[in-house]
DNA sequence: TATTGTTATACTCTATAACTATA
DNA sequence: TATAGTTATAGAGTATAACAATA
């Protein structure tokens, strides 16, 4: 409390060249920020990283979908879907069943121990949205969310996609 | 070219869950849009990474500057402040000199190859922008830059900072 | 004693390729 | 032959702790 104002940061004469003018930078310290507050709020208490919580929102709003299709949704590798579905298996959190249409093919379900951690997960995130999205008003967060969809939507090359 | 029709995929069945409400969600698919696109234009031309041009931007915009200070000020790790700047010395761009007043000290400055290197991707960079930003209208990029900086500056302890 | 750069180490994420079993 | 899942492996990125030189 003593010495606050000598500290005032040299940071402050520095500078950040053309940075400011771009806008993956201020995606990137955005989104680590948000990583950051989701660690302290939700991992913190629940031990579920931001990227296992939505394979989890998204096993459970579909169930038994297969490893295939969520990593498909994803957009990541199905070496990299393995590992998460094993770490959620391992938790107790879901369970991989073959299928009987095709017995490659794991259809993935919440179990019951999931679905009542999942309940506990979405209290924290919906506290961590709330106290994270705060600097800004509610119509503010839905021009945020409006710009940054059509944003990361206007890169696809088929226009009039349909992903969330 | 001929079952384009026909692929339309059933991703649009899936339900995403609570995802679509939470601004980190958004965020990061935002800013892995924007680290791929950087890659597609940037990176594949000049072979510099989003966080290598970032350093090398604070490293020009502010010569002389101690590896000690760079890592305040991009947030990262002496350790990980090491390895960038080996990276960046032996590709010849930038130079690590002892500083005469602390000879613990390792001042940067780019050399003269590294400068003509980094207007080449100074270039590039400013193309990949406005492509990647070609969605939104200029008024709209400056709200999005306002709402991203007021979320990540909200997230610090003292109000006011003097961060870009 | 504290700080700067360095080194070793480890852990996560991500990506690639090869293997199996099914289809 | 093609696909789903698995396995091994390797590369970035990040974090911690310990060390030598310097302050």
């Amino acid at each position: 409390m003593t010495a606050r104002l000598a500290v005032i940061r040299d940071e402050a004469k520095l500078s950040f060249g053309m940075l400011p003018q771009v806008l993956g930078y201020h995606l990137r310290r955005a989104q680590i920020a948000a990583f950051k507050h989701f660690a302290r709020t939700v991992t913190a208490a629940e031990g579920i990283t931001p990227g296992l919580f939505g394979m989890l929102q998204v096993i459970a709003a579909n169930p038994g979908l297969a490893q295939n299709r969520l990593a498909e949704v994803m957009e990541v590798d199905r070496s990299a879907i393995f590992k998460v579905v094993n770490q959620l298996e391992g938790r107790g959190l879901i369970a991989r069943t073959p299928s009987d249409h095709d017995r490659r093919s794991n259809c993935l379900t919440l179990t019951e121990g999931g679905l009542a951690a999942l309940a506990r997960m979405e209290a924290l995130v919906v506290a961590h949205e709330t106290e994270f999205a705060g600097p800004l008003s509610p119509d503010e967060r839905a021009t945020l969310t409006s710009l940054l969809q059509r944003l990361y939507r206007g890169q696809n090359d088929l226009p009039g996609g349909s992903r969330p």
